[in-house]
RNA sequence: GGCGCCGUGGCCAAGUGGCUAAGGCAGCGGAUUGCAAAUCCGCCAUCACCGGUUCGAAUCCGGUCGGCGCCUCCA
């Protein structure tokens, strides 16, 4: 069992061994809170809190950090717009982020750094780039000397003579155009920092070198983030750090794809919208609002987290996905089916799966040998599951072991009739319950299946469930009547009001849909 | 112009040199059901196109067509 990574360095796949046995550092590009975050930002937190469960499955000691950039341009831009301070919108959107992060069971985070309360980190960060030469002051700002990295460009494969660097007023204090800031002087009105350099900000780049440095150290695992930080952010912060240290910052890095609206009409919240001739951007700008970039707490509450999650997990996280709520409805029918399985094995064991003790380590399962017909299945959908997930983390192939899972498990309660409680055996009822627990124990890697939903069944209110006993306890002696215009009637009815009624070998059940 | 990605069944989506090309959604047929629903069983693709390498390619190479990203703030 070994891990392997796609290290977009290499454009390989790697073996995966972290820098200090056991140990791994993940640090991974948060926003820059200045709107509310929108589905496209839910990507990378997802597929990183994913990961991180994947590899504390596999015995791994992780640390994830998400920065939280709240100085630049954009938050001074929006702090102006609005007549706030830039600290109230960082707050505000940094609280709308941590929301949404919640809601989609992203909760393995165990640092959020800000970049304002690293300021001392980046400008003795900043410092020791001028003092090694690879940084100059010009005039306030500082900048880093990209002509001192002989690496620089090799991330994204470019080099500094394509470069077309910022344009503006900056440039003309750059000794190349390539060079970008580490700290920008103050401009009037801005929020701003004493320095050797005169009073400023940092730039852009060097709060992830700073604060991944003091968090992960100078030489950590894996750094993380969306396609677009390849170039320049990445490139930048590996400049810096790497120049800094003289030892490589980061052994692997990992990009995941963007989001795109339907389409093709460029990134969900990117700025292509704009771009289009006005036929196309009225259908693409009705798209981005209502479907994603609008609002993303109302997607959720639409949605609801785990389908959106479980969306975003089927396809590999190096892909692009492109955003649909029709998607997000059809990954929510899919995902009923284990809803379904778990109360159906609820009804047969008379204990709910959600209840059940959780294998949280990979080697206890493997050492685990399944006595039964069923276990034996199990087991092998288990190493298929987990031979996937070490591959790059390749959910979206894992996740189909998990419905051949549920479908064996079906096809187990219908061939020993299980469901008729005369035919059971202890033994049976144990398979069952251990393979649907299986279930659990691989969808927690994913971040599914962790709590038991709201509206599984009617036992969440006890007073609709007195009620609903009573209706179905009336349709039954209508149905024993033979009265089944007056059963198929309550059936219809219920159903008009969203509750489905399930006749089964035992009784009805019934369910919110 | 430079760098890079993608094109698999009606739709979504794994697979990237060799068992019968995963899985999901939808559909169809069957079992089950008073009828349904759920569940199970079965059916539904030769992998954009052309050429090449190879005993063998969806998977490698070249070309064509089509879609997309980065090079500027962006997860």
């Amino acid at each position: 069992m070994t891990i392997r990574v796609y290290n977009t360095l290499t454009k390989t796949k790697e073996d995966f061994e972290p820098v200090e046995p056991g140990k791994v550092g993940i640090y991974l590009c948060g926003p820059t809170v200045y709107k509310p975050s929108h589905i496209g930002h839910m990507v990378g937190p997802v597929i990183f809190d994913t990961i991180k469960r994947y590899l504390e499955y596999n015995g791994f000691d992780v640390t994830l950090v998400v920065n939280i950039t709240d100085v630049d341009d954009k938050l001074i831009a929006e702090s102006q717009l609005r007549g706030i301070t830039m600290e109230a919108v960082a707050e505000e959107m940094t609280a709308d982020y941590l929301k949404n992060l919640g809601l989609l069971g992203v909760n393995q985070i165990d640092e959020m750094p800000k970049a304002t309360d690293n300021i001392d980190e980046i400008i003795s960060f900043v410092s020791e780039l001028i003092e090694k030469g690879h940084a100059y002051d010009s005039d306030g700002d500082v900048f880093f000397d990209v002509t001192s990295d002989p690496d620089y460009g090799e991330l994204s494969n470019r080099s500094v003579h394509d470069q077309q660097g910022e344009g503006g007023d900056a440039a003309n204090r750059k000794r190349h155009p390539s060079d970008f800031a580490l700290w920008k002087s103050a401009r009037d009105g801005e929020p701003s920092w004493e320095s050797p350099w005169g009073n400023g900000r940092p730039g852009w780049h060097i709060e992830c070198s700073a604060m991944s440095r003091r968090i992960l150290g100078r030489s950590f695992d894996i750094h993380g983030g969306g396609l677009d930080l390849v170039f320049p952010h990445h490139e930048n912060e590996r400049a810096q750090s790497n120049c800094c240290h003289d030892i490589p910052m980061v052994k692997y890095w990992m990009h995941n794809g963007l989001m795109r609206a339907e389409s093709s009409a460029g990134k969900v919240g990117g700025r292509s919208d704009r771009e289009l001739d006005d036929n196309q951007a009225t259908v693409d700008t009705k798209i981005s609002r209502s479907k994603g970039a609008g609002g993303l707490a109302e997607l959720i509450e639409r949605q609801g987290g785990e389908r959106i999650r479980f969306f975003l997990l089927r396809t590999h996280y190096r892909s692009t996905i492109v955003f649909s709520e029709e998607g997000i409805e059809e990954a929510g029918s899919a995902l009923d089916t284990f809803a379904r399985l778990f109360e159906r094995v609820e009804r047969i064991s008379g204990e709910s799966v959600y209840d059940q003790p959780l294998i949280t380590s990979r080697e206890i399962g493997e050492l685990d040998d399944q006595p039964g017909e069923l276990l034996k299945e199990v087991a092998n959908l288990r190493s298929g599951f987990l031979s996937k997930m070490d591959d790059d983390f390749n959910t979206g192939g894992a996740i189909s072991d998990i419905f051949d899972l549920a479908r064996a498990i079906n096809r187990f309660i219908d061939q020993q009739n299980l469901e008729d409680s005369s035919s059971r055996s202890n033994d049976d009822v144990l398979q069952v319950t251990r393979a649907a627990t299986t279930i659990r124990e691989l969808g927690q890697l994913l971040g599914l299946f962790v709590t038991r939903p709201q509206q599984a069944s009617g036992a969440d209110d006890a007073l609709l469930d007195s009620i609903m006993q009573l209706v179905i306890k009336l349709r039954t002696r209508s149905r024993e009547n033979k009265d089944y215009e007056t059963a198929d009637f309550i059936r219809d009815q219920l159903a008009e009001i969203g509750i489905t009624i399930e006749d089964g070998k035992e009784g009805s059940n019934w369910r919110i849909e």
